[in-house]
DNA sequence: ATATAAAACTAATAGTGTTAGTTTATCAAC
DNA sequence: GTTGATAAACTAACACTATTAGTTTTATAT
């Protein structure tokens, strides 16, 4: 019994992203992934080209899943509603998912053209929420990056250890002002686009 | 002439340094540093203990260099003035110094609280504006957080290419956006605290 | 001049990913 | 049911990482 053990290309992804799930680690070692499927490191290379590949599939993965969690959390809500919902998911998903989440935001940097066309969906889920102040086109372009600026700047600092600075004073209450200060923002450029 | 060519810690450092510079990445392997000295890699041993150590090395210069750069940029400048001078050199730092930048942003990651010690001035700048501004202590906590977030989230997703997604739209007004919406943020914030 | 210590070396190990070439099991056709 | 093709496992090897042990060389201080 040496031949096909039932393995596939979606049991290694399964195999690899329960890794990442389990160790809050962006990657897996292909012996390490092999140990657990029960074979040896290159046979894995019958079901997947590489590592890269194999990462790949994993951050489509992930990419599904994080879009599906937000989708799910900001369905039905609009605007200010719909932001806070948002910024909530974002930070649960992010912070129940680490593994997934540090992949996401290790992926793409220039080169990987086909990883920022799977990232899409990603963005659009703003986009969507922000269609709701009856931006501009640019208005919106701006202002998702602004968003999505705070929301990862701040899950990327907290994972760090760069907010354990004052550690007594709570973390949610950061996040709490820095979602309204978003809105105070986004409100404020709301009126003074309104009156040019 | 096999010992001592008058390499010390302080040129490894050097070189390491250089190489992050020049190649934008956080990280170089002995090999290619121990290549560039004129010597063979097990001799870098004689002046380092290991690459986590070496790490630590370019990670205290990067921080002072860092340091360095901000202060240089808000001396003298107050609130407002001073908010948008550290924004535009926490900026130019990061897309000049990207190997140096990454190096900071990648190490201290819960387990390491010696990265942590040595980071604690580059919170210090920050804080010492916000201190401008008469908050209280835990509001500048707060702030400095929402501030820093902001700032790391913007430069991770420029450089991740997540901001790509409408490439047209230019990226130093989106910029100059998030931080007015900060500083719309921090107004709207004082405004609310004062009236109670 | 010689002993010591610093700083280089060679050789080897273990852990990454990866390739080439080989064997085995399964499944379809004759 | 044997045959033959294919899929999927294997072993063996290589290149690249960091690292250690043990050896040699050179500079320097007594």
């Amino acid at each position: 019994m040496m031949a096909s053990k039932g393995l596939t290309k979606e049991i290694i992804i399964a195999e690899a992203v329960a890794c990442m799930e389990r160790t809050g680690q962006p990657a897996i070692s292909l012996h390490e992934l092999a140990r657990r499927l029960g074979i040896k490191t290159p046979s894995l290379y019958n079901h997947i080209r590489n590592t890269r590949e194999l990462r790949h599939e994993v951050f489509r993965y992930a990419i599904d899943k994080f879009v599906a969690h937000q989708r799910a959390a900001t369905a039905h809500k609009e605007r200010d509603e719909a932001v806070r919902a948002f910024a909530q998911a974002y930070h649960t998903f992010a912070t129940q998912n680490k593994g997934l989440y540090r992949l996401i935001m290790s992926i793409p940097s220039e080169e990987d053209a086909q990883a920022k066309e799977l990232a899409i969906p990603l963005l659009d889920t703003v986009v969507e929420i922000l269609s709701g102040y009856g931006l501009t086109e640019e208005a919106i372009a701006h202002w998702q990056r602004v968003f999505r600026a705070i929301l990862h700047g701040f899950i990327s600092q907290e994972d760090l250890g760069y907010f354990y600075y004052y550690d007594s004073i709570e973390l949610n209450k950061s996040r709490e002002i820095a979602v309204q200060c978003f809105l105070d923002g986004l409100h404020a450029g709301l009126r003074e686009s309104s009156s040019m």
